[in-house]
DNA sequence: GAGTATATTACCCAATCGTCGCATTTAATT
DNA sequence: AATTAAATGCGACGATTGGGTAATATACTC
């Protein structure tokens, strides 16, 4: 389940001892290998790109570029890196701006070494992960609807959304902005078969055209 | 950091073969004792209420009344408890609304049980787990507008996109899905205004055609 | 082997879309 | 007073879209 490669891992942290603290703890773990560090986002930023770590560790309390900016800068151009922000006390409500801008796990600097080294193994693997503390107030964010609601969704979600797998492929590109024809030629079948996909996409999803079809797929998170 | 206490555990799901599997696995952890299994919903939150673990197993494929239902019911009466959901590979859409119902974590059953030991010691102090099959679809779930708050309280102004209040209008109607002409008759104005308005719009925007624009509207929260 | 589902291709046609140029009115700014 | 930006309107153009119907091929199920 766990990849068996060493997993690299950038800091971005602006205090010292927290940094060196970090490093030493997480290159006890045979697995986890420190590849670079840095004090501040604009460093770090060029030390990702060059380095290709499969994990961040995202200080959020930077001085100048904060991890915020640095998070939304660094998903401009890269969507496979895991981030973990890691911040104190003092911001926890920051939590749904930095998941929304991009992170993938968000850790309390009281961490316990070991456990972050789980935490790291974990996100490697594409797991989000959110500390205790702040944990509720992410599950509470979602929005509360009644019963009726939520299994209606869920009922619905199942028996009418059943598209096939070359369908959610168009529906992917349709989203996309891409027309009919480019479809067809990011498929390489004709504009026909495109159109025919499309039809049925829409009359699958119960919208009268495309544009419905993307912010539907859009907000329900299909894509 | 982890509590030292033996951690209760209620397993909730149908298939025999599966109950016993989890508690076999479990059972070999020290700290983690499955004090209750439950094939329906019914009799396993009538268990849940009698043996009061810390965590639920839940799966969500029951017979009868479902994962789903079952979580909202357990949650009318204990906010404490913490639930891991359950599931196969085919439900994955579900996720929003499991964990809207009061789900702290998600698993499919594939999962490692010894990670899944892990993830209940984790889970027990209150940490949500996602697992990596279904963690992207959440994260992007959040509201993207705070991106755009954030630019503009913190940073410089991106490329941002300075729509006049009609365009903004007509980019509303947009992206319920209207056409030009329903646009038109929307906003009492003719077919060649509404026209004139989307096609500023898209130049605005940096798009080529209506759906990007909506997508993008959506995305960044500008509706 | 028959039947069903999916993917593929094709044609026609009405409607819609995106763009361009041009024109008028109003409001705000200089 | 002159300029600018916004909103509104018109006509025309080619491109695109969505609907309908139908044929063929493949694959999977019963």
């Amino acid at each position: 389940m766990i990849g068996t490669d060493e997993i690299k891992v950038v800091i971005v942290e602006d205090f010292k001892l927290t940094r060196v603290g970090l490093r030493c703890a997480l290159n006890e773990n045979k697995d986890i290998n420190v590849v670079g560090e840095s004090e501040n986002a604009t460093d770090g930023l060029r030390l990702i790109e060059q380095l290709k770590p499969q994990v961040v560790l995202m200080d959020l309390g930077l001085p100048g570029m904060n991890g915020i900016e640095a998070i939304l800068k660094l998903r401009e151009t890269n969507k496979d890196v895991k981030i973990i922000a890691l911040t104190s006390h003092d911001r926890e409500e920051e939590v749904i701006t930095v998941l929304s801008a991009g992170a993938n796990a968000y850790c309390l600097k009281d961490i316990d070494p070991i456990k972050l080294s789980d935490v790291i193994r974990d996100v490697a693997n594409g797991v989000c992960w959110l500390d205790a503390e702040i944990a509720g107030k992410v599950l509470r964010s979602f929005p509360k609807q009644d019963k009726m609601v939520l299994l209606n969704n869920q009922s619905q979600n199942h028996n009418q959304v059943p598209l096939t797998e070359r369908e959610f492929e168009v529906l992917k590109h349709l989203v996309s902005g891409k027309s009919n024809t480019e479809i067809a030629k990011e498929l390489i079948v004709s504009v026909h078969t495109a159109k025919a996909h499309v039809c049925s996409i829409l009359q699958k999803m119960c919208v009268n055209d495309r544009v419905q079809a993307a912010v539907k797929a859009v907000k329900e998170g299909i894509v």
